[in-house]
DNA sequence: GCAAAAGTGTTTGGGATACACCCATGC
DNA sequence: GCATGGGTGTATCCCAAACACTTTTGC
């Protein structure tokens, strides 16, 4: 059966706010536009959505093309974020965006992606279309969202030091935590465990590693912070 | 300047989640179908929306087509919600959803809407689509927003008792709340003041009437509950 | 021994929870 | 005077916040 459809859709496209962290400081990963409009601008990663894909399938596939990443490969934790659909958003036309936003550790691009990067969030270069409020917008809701989740695994390898935890809070947090009470805290919310393996390096005492319970989403029994 | 789309974009559509509280039950807005496919079922209010306008103006447009509401007018909170996308959500061809919820009070129709109603969120007739999916998403995040803003002020009169106030609240996290601690709680929060009027009804002593300082959407100090 | 990060406890204040009775009114 | 909802206070417990020194290592 055919829609009798009375009106023309705009045309929909996906955008995706990847984060990881990189010394200590939040990144996102951008990409030079190659072609008008905002030639030489950066961008989020994004492109067409066709009909018969869903948003997230879509994301995959453009992040792929776009970014040379594979996001469910490099990404352990994905949500969509919002939908952006102001008329003038795209000088070319009307085009609703539907966002994602995905944190991961060390992500990839293959080298010959040349225009693809990775910039701090407090240091973003100039940015084309609405993507400067995108990225606000998704840096809001990762720093709530991890004090009512435990989504922090996202950023962290399988085995950590809570001094690397903590650090990644206070990275998304844009703010230091006091080191006695972080981990009290933490350690209280049963989310992980320690192992019997210690971190050495550097000039001094080696550090207890941990692991998640669990690697996949869940609310906080209290929130933190 | 002409996009080069190289992809048919699905239909977008929208959908709105009207919530309003009758009789201390929390109850949404629906309609019933007068066409095939879901013909005879129950539906949220939604429609196309088309190239050239907002999904917040689609949605002003289907909602007084379908159900004769006025948004605007009616519902003093309307927010974003969620991106249904899933390509057989529509038996009819895929179909993209920009979801939005919205409370009010009071929530009027033209009479001659005989196929809109107001149903009580635990008590739903079959739904069409995957609206029940929505309404259920819908509901939780209203839920979590009464505890961390004052979203509450959209189920409520300018001028309102603190028991009003505090049903509001049972009405929608489905539970009771010590009176007390609840009056104790709300009032150091500072969003609302009192005035010198009283609400005398039925035999028993009067209430004071309170108002919202503000009546916009403003994040709490502490969260609530 | 010294530089560097890891690790560790206690005190204090404030808010959450639990809980029961008197007040003002209409009839 | 009685039924109905409005209005009020206290004690306890847990958690958040503030805060500084010792430990273990590599060089």
């Amino acid at each position: 059966m055919k829609y009798t459809q009375p009106y023309t859709p705009p045309t929909l496209v996906v955008d995706a706010v990847i984060f990881q962290i990189v010394n200590n400081q939040l990144q996102v990963v951008l990409i030079e536009r190659a072609a008008d409009p905002f030639k030489g601008m950066w961008a989020l990663p994004g492109g067409y959505n066709a009909v018969g894909e869903t948003t997230r399938d879509a994301l995959q596939r453009v992040v792929q093309e776009k970014a040379g990443i594979n996001l469910s490969a490099d990404l352990s934790y994905v949500e969509q974020l919002y939908t952006f659909d102001t008329v003038a958003r795209d000088p070319r036309g009307h085009a609703v965006s539907v966002t994602y936003m995905g944190c991961g550790r060390n992500v990839e691009w293959s080298k010959s992606e040349a225009h693809t990067a990775s910039f701090p969030v407090d240091n973003l270069p100039k940015l084309a279309y609405d993507h400067a409020d995108i990225i606000q917008y998704a840096h809001k809701r990762l720093a709530a969202k991890l004090t009512y989740t435990n989504a922090v695994y996202a950023f962290l390898p399988k085995r950590f030091t809570l001094s690397e935890l903590q650090a990644a809070y206070q990275s998304v947090l844009g703010r230091e935590l006091d080191k006695r009470n972080f981990r009290k805290k933490f350690l209280s919310l049963g989310l992980i465990h320690e192992t019997d393996e210690m971190k050495r390096e550097g000039a001094h005492r080696p550090a207890r590693l941990y692991e998640f319970n669990a690697t996949e989403l869940e609310a906080l029994s209290r929130s933190f912070d």
